[in-house]
DNA sequence: GGAAGTACATACAAAAATGTAAGTATGGAA
DNA sequence: TTCCATACTTACATTTTTGTATGTACTTCC
């Protein structure tokens, strides 16, 4: 052990822990679907705009370019008329995306016992 | 199988699946900060927020209101003053908690990589 | 010849999220 | 006696997010 190492332990519960802002992307209202839906494939912006029900095209570009940044999509632009730009998830992305379907896989398998228990 | 089973599939990339909105929730800025903080714990209110950095007394009351009706966290009140109330989470609770955490913690696990490989 | 599809950007508007400050009831500490 | 702590709620202000509409440049379909 190197008392030198670790000076600094990511914790998404810190304000202002640059995991947190990862987190608070990956966990964006959009970014999640946008993860979920990129899976295994490759698609292109209207694909994507397709699946995920409700984005409106702004919101679906600002959070693909959010998530770029990160470096968890890759984008990939054909400079062809009309535009030609395929999307798809980086080997980062990949690991995310995996986690963030585990957890929507285990809402939706489980959806009917949990609307069964809410009472309101 | 059934024929009359299975109707309806959950998917949260459905815009009015009731699991997009339970999966919004789970997801939502402090929502997955409260599961997290809660992990195996019951807390108290203020240590929560505490624990949570930058949560308003508003929004985290918020949101522990929108857990605990979704089913994913209880809550104890004591009658006592001044006012103890504890709060933990259900079973179904904990297995959103879990995997919640797996995110976060590949995140904070791989920050270092994550920042480096980042460009702007 | 006009409409549609493509992948956006941009301006503006509306809606939703979040924060701030104050209030509530009460006991105990200073 | 004034202040603090507790777990909130409520009103109000501000910020952020999200949506809507429009434009672009060019090709193809009808």
């Amino acid at each position: 052990m190197d008392t030198l190492e670790k000076v600094f332990e990511p914790d998404v519960l810190s304000a202002n822990c640059p995991s947190r802002t990862l987190f608070n992307h990956v966990t964006s209202r959009w970014g999640v679907l946008v993860l979920i839906a990129l899976q295994n494939d490759t698609m292109r912006f209207s694909e994507l705009r397709r699946k995920i029900e409700g984005v409106s095209e702004r919101m679906l570009s600002q959070t693909l370019k959010l998530l770029e940044e990160d470096g968890f999509v890759d984008r990939k632009a054909f400079d062809v008329v009309p535009p030609h730009v395929e999307y798809s998830l980086t080997p980062f992305g990949q690991e995310v995306s995996k986690r963030v379907r585990e957890l929507a896989a285990w809402i939706e398998g489980n959806l009917g016992d949990i609307l069964a228990a809410k009472q309101p």
